[in-house]
DNA sequence: TATTTTTTCTGACTTTTGTCAATCAAATGA
DNA sequence: TCATTTGATTGACAAAAGTCAGAAAAAATA
């Protein structure tokens, strides 16, 4: 690594500790120490399970329940025993504490939004911030089986039709191309997988259920900020795997020689070239894989 | 500003923050609690006045005098009276304490190294840290006066000549243009300025003097991580000011049609487009401002 | 059923960080 | 020169965060 990289990590690194730092102070603004407001946090995110709040935010034991008990004093949350485990605790937040919350809430989203309104090109710094933050947390990437109708899901293609539309010199409109019925891409026939990191859709593919003997594979799309990083192999093997678990032997799909990485990247990944197999208008290239 | 931007602001401000808190576990590796670790830190980096390692740090003068003497009874500091000023304080590091220091550089070292090295594109990586940092801290900017011979400087050049050679369709040499004498950029002559933040400098001008009865204005760059700030803006005012300075009523600069973005803020920055007064091979725009 | 393990709670700490007022020495300004 | 201001130190606290061992209750296991 050069001398210089390190430098401009680091100078990074303080710029947004600064930052951090700032976030920190606004919220003892609400007269709580950062301790308790972080356990507040963690409840009002939806992470009831005590212990799961302990690991989350590395707390000893003792020091956890004496916060807890500091919320349930000032009325904010309620702590009630587990159905499955009356050992364990579940806390939740009462009217008052998701007042609270949505207070800190606030705060967050004030600071998050003056970063954003003194830059004069937010979507520049947006999309370095994505790139950022998906390279800080690639390894707790999830691949997950949503309906092709999930609001993620729909993001996800919506944002690849455009690209599409982008880069084909005649543009795209996806009413041309076969556009999947729905009940193709989601089990007994298909399945569409989502790569999630944080709560942020990073990627997508879906395998399409035929008749014809083989599967589709359609819709691989790979966030910008997420590329180079290896998704696309990760999301393959999981349509490889649906497919197997849905006894599919053999998958097809269709791309474009205006996208070469993804012809690139599926001649190295195993797939055969064929000769073309459908009649849509946009794709000419064609590849088959045998499972 | 959308929801959808202040999520994503939040997604980033959550990576980073574990990130943060990565690091300071690993400081807290070395037996010393993060007070103390900030102070030997802030000296380490040059910052050796007290007063100014307290403003830096946001300590009280009673907790900052103790930590100090918490790193003297160590052995890492040595602190005395300052020389223009015997009540202000001026603290260094021991032998003992340098290498006190480095062992805390090595961790952050470590740290932005191993960031950088799981990232399979880093360079990509890197221009998104910078544009972040670059973004968050932007009103620290500070322009300051320096010999074109400057380390910096010359880092500024090399990038601004390598971004020209990648912009003109025939390439560039600087050594085909008119390649300005270093004492013409200096007073009295002229001079150069540099923008920096943060220890990096993220753009320059510099100011010509000639025989000629104008001034000329050259080397207009701003680092990619800037752009659309409003730097350039802020170099040029810099440059007049040091013009008017030095007597000097009349500037004039070339430009390249190559470089429109160039082109467009002359123009709506006052400055009047003239016919060509040099035999330059390279610019085919000229312009000129009366102070 | 008896024993062990897990989860939380409590008491009794310590360490770290932050605050405030008093004091002292040096510098500043009238 | 003498009062005032400034920068650092000190004592006396207080709040916040972290640690640890024991106890109680529930669940898991033998």
């Amino acid at each position: 690594m050069t001398i210089d990289a390190i430098a401009r990590t680091r100078r990074f690194h303080r710029a947004v500790t600064s930052e951090v730092g700032a976030l920190d102070s606004s919220f003892l603004g609400r007269g709580r120490p950062l301790g308790p407001a972080r356990v507040l946090h963690a409840i009002g995110n939806g992470v009831s399970d005590v212990a799961e709040i302990r690991a989350h935010l590395k707390l000893d034991s003792g020091l956890m329940s004496r916060l807890l008990r500091g919320l349930e004093d000032e009325g904010l949350v309620t702590v009630t025993a587990s159905d499955s485990d009356a050992r364990r605790r579940q806390a939740q937040l009462t009217p008052a504490g998701k007042t609270e919350f949505a207070a800190y809430e606030a705060l967050s989203d004030a600071q998050a939004g003056a970063i954003l309104s003194r830059h004069p090109h937010p979507e520049a710094l947006l999309q370095a911030m994505d790139l950022v933050a998906t390279a800080l947390g690639f390894d707790r990437t999830a691949i997950q089986r949503v309906p092709p109708s999930d609001p993620r899901a729909q993001h996800c293609l919506a944002t690849y039709y455009a690209e599409l539309a982008e880069r084909f010199s005649g543009g795209f409109d996806v009413n041309l191309s076969a556009d999947p019925e729905a009940r193709d891409m989601e089990p007994p026939r298909g399945a569409f997988l989502l790569a999630v990191l944080d709560g942020l859709a990073i990627g997508c593919a879906g395998l399409k259920g035929t008749d014809k003997g083989y599967a589709e594979v359609k819709r691989v799309w790979v966030a910008p900020s997420a590329r180079r990083m290896g998704l696309a192999d990760l999301l393959m093997q999981a349509i490889e795997d649906e497919a197997r678990g849905l006894g599919i032997r053999t998958l097809r799909l269709d791309t474009n020689s205006a996208l070469p990485e993804a012809v690139r990247f599926y001649r190295k990944s195993g797939w055969r070239e064929i000769p073309r197999f459908n009649d849509d208008p946009y794709p000419d290239v064609f590849f088959e894989k045998h499972l």
